[in-house]
DNA sequence: GTTGACCTTCCAGCTGCTGGAAGGTCTAAT
DNA sequence: ATTAGACCTTCCAGCAGCTGGAAGGTCAAC
């Protein structure tokens, strides 16, 4: 299978395949040509790639995962651990995304948006505000 | 003021503010030694750069609120626009995570975590899991 | 035989810094 | 007067995770 079939598959751009192969993520086999020749199995590994990259695992947890997908003795708990850090991750960037869009809420409610000058968001930002 | 004052005043790394200024968004004057001199003016600056930062914004964000911040003719609408954008931003980015998190807090309620091989997390990335 | 779609490699750039090297300057203690 | 050290300067390189583009090889169809 050429890249852009294995793109297609995987949900992947083509760079981004080349890309992983760049890092050592996979390794496919190459034709006569010097094209990359993709199987089955390599599919499925970049279609692993692509899924928990999209949940928002780093490259490198992923290196780690794809070992683990690849390991027919692995314990689940090695797998456990590695998505438990991950909600932990997700859990800090929501709490201060919210934090943020209080701040950022506020600051809008207070703003006329009108054709004057005063603006209580550049006052904020000018570390004149109300909200510290 | 030298640099590790401004450094201190304004909450930023002496190596962000080099950047800052590399990258155009301030100038600050120059003492015979060639040393970098911050006015008062320059801390506020920078501490409005640090500030809208932290709240998220973007540094062409911050280019574009600093220039509004200094200019005594702006219209508020003008930073609520900015803001109001950044705001949809923020909560499309939170509505991700948090679907993030519920999926991969499913996994983990699912997965065993012991020393067997069996793991739906290592199912789901490989696409064989209940949750397409 | 030529067009156009594919493939290859390599190099550069994106964001927003951060680290480090190599060197100049200033201050305070000896 | 010297010297240690804490500052400052510039420049170059690198982090993540791609993405774009140039320059060129290959293949299938017409």
């Amino acid at each position: 299978m050429n890249i852009g079939v294995a793109s297609e598959k995987s949900g992947l751009p083509s760079k981004t395949i080349r890309y992983y192969e760049d890092i050592g993520l996979l390794r496919p086999a190459r034709t006569d040509n010097g094209y990359r020749d993709y199987s089955t199995a390599d599919i499925h590994r970049l279609r692993f790639l692509q899924r928990s990259r999209s949940l928002g695992f780093s490259v490198e947890e992923c290196r780690q995962l794809l070992s683990l997908y690849q390991d027919k003795d692995r314990e689940s708990a090695d797998v456990k651990s590695i998505a438990e850090a991950k909600l932990v991750e997700i859990d800090r960037k929501i709490a201060e995304l919210v934090g943020l869009r209080g701040l950022l809420h506020h600051l809008i409610e207070h703003c006329q948006g009108d054709e004057r000058p005063d603006c209580p968001i550049i006052d904020e930002l000018a570390g004149e505000g109300m909200v510290q």
